[in-house]
DNA sequence: TCTGGGGTCCTAGGACCC
DNA sequence: TCTGGGGTCCTAGGACCC
């Protein structure tokens, strides 16, 4: 197999760049992107302006603010705007490789490999995608490239912002040594701690933990991954066709809430948000969910499982509203009260992507069994034995009409 | 200093079935 | 009056990421 080339592209400060963009009175400010002071919420980015205070995204507020000068600007974030300029983006970056994975409304991976003979070395691509965005919508992006995601992503985190940085594999080691362990994807508040307790910091540390060591410490699944990740092993597949899985709404009140009226209101309002949003995509969802949080952060969720998947604002609603009723919660005040749908499994996408898998999709005058439990053998060891319902259904009613 | 909103993925217990 | 073992689904919680 030919050795894999992965770009990682991250706009730098995307929502504060934005603004900063298109309000030149707001150009060499602190500004934040988030809440308002005085209210409930957290940064989500702030100008590198604001960076030299030390405010920093997920930062309360109230911090932000506390650590800011006067003249510091804060906006609230207006997602549609930023949506629009994140796709111009995409678009723009599919000139550059036809392989464009959107990981987030300000990241992408692209895969880049056999480009080399194209239009240039490794650099001369990062590049050229820094300038396209450039051309096309007057922001700097931070780039990064390697031989899998991990390392192209810590490459374009390496130098920011504006930044360049390739790493080929023969770096990767010594790429890696140096950086502190919490680069690592997967260590957070949590797990972190439990390695700088052993004294780890940086990469190097971690890699002289067996295999077996990471495990006991982080449990299995984590710590192989932590323990692959250390050495520069990761995926190098960039997934063009990956689709979301959930949709959700929710709402953090300025003040706790005990009216059930109001809870009402919120729920029924962020059913027809999730609702709207999953009928655009020509989604239905078999799970809803329900997701509360009382005083001190208290966070719980249920959900009830339909038997016909569904997009219907009211429907999603009216569970979503069983759910909170069917539970005592004692009348406490409410701090976030939420909802979301999922639950159309993954097969589907993959099915409605991959028509072949039932063999030629022309018109069949009959179904042979043969036939078909030999597909849906192919169908089940590929995806799983939901695919097998999917199948089954499918046949089925293709049987009933032509016994009709 | 209290902690948004939109997500993904993993774990673990209980139900249920064979 | 003692009750295995494996597999899967459902549900709740939680860590983590941007």
């Amino acid at each position: 197999m030919s050795e894999r080339l992965i770009m990682h592209i991250d706009l730098d400060a995307f929502f504060a760049s934005i603004e900063q963009r298109d309000h030149p009175e707001y150009q060499g400010r602190p500004l934040v992107v988030g809440a308002k002071p005085g209210r409930r919420g957290v940064v989500a980015t702030c100008s590198y302006e604001a960076r030299r205070y030390g405010v920093r995204s997920a930062m309360p507020i109230s911090e932000a603010a506390r650590r800011l000068p006067v003249e510091a600007v804060y906006l609230r974030p207006d997602i549609n705007r930023y949506g629009a300029v994140s796709q111009q983006i995409m678009t723009a970056l599919q000139s550059l490789s036809p392989v464009v994975e959107k990981v987030s409304v300000d990241e992408a991976f692209l895969d880049i490999t056999g480009m080399e003979l194209l239009i240039g070395n490794a650099e001369s691509i990062g590049q050229q995608a820094k300038q396209l965005i450039h051309d096309q919508v007057g922001l700097t992006a931070s780039v990064g490239i390697g031989p899998n995601r991990l390392i192209a992503k810590l490459a374009s985190d390496y130098q920011k912002p504006d930044g360049l940085t390739v790493v080929t594999a023969d770096q990767v080691e010594a790429f890696l040594n140096p950086l502190p362990l919490t680069v690592l994807r997967g260590l957070g508040s949590k797990s972190a701690p439990i390695l700088q307790r052993l004294g780890l910091r940086t990469i190097a540390d971690v890699r002289r933990l067996s295999l077996l060591e990471l495990r006991r410490q982080l449990g299995n699944l984590a710590g192989t991954n932590i323990y692959q990740q250390a050495q520069g092993i990761a995926s190098d597949r960039v997934d063009d066709q990956s689709t979301r899985k959930s949709i959700s709404k929710e709402t953090t009140f300025d003040q706790d809430i005990t009216d059930p009226a109001i809870l009402r209101e919120s729920l029924h309002w962020s059913a027809q948000e999730v609702g709207y949003v999953a009928r655009q995509e020509h989604r239905k969802g078999s799970l809803v969910t329900l997701k509360i949080r009382f005083r001190g952060f208290d966070t719980h969720t249920r959900s009830r499982s339909l038997t016909t998947p569904t997009s219907a604002d009211q429907e999603i609603f009216k569970t979503a509203w069983e759910l909170y009723r069917n539970e005592p919660w004692d009348d406490q005040p409410v701090r976030l009260i939420g909802l979301g749908i999922s639950g159309w499994d993954g097969a589907i996408d993959k099915l409605e992507r991959q028509p072949d898998l039932f063999g030629d999709p022309a018109p069949h005058t009959e179904v042979r069994q043969d036939r078909l439990y030999q597909t849906l053998d192919e169908v089940s060891g590929k995806f799983g034995k939901h695919a097998i319902r999917l199948g089954s259904k499918r046949v089925d009613s293709k049987t009933e009409s032509e016994s009709e």
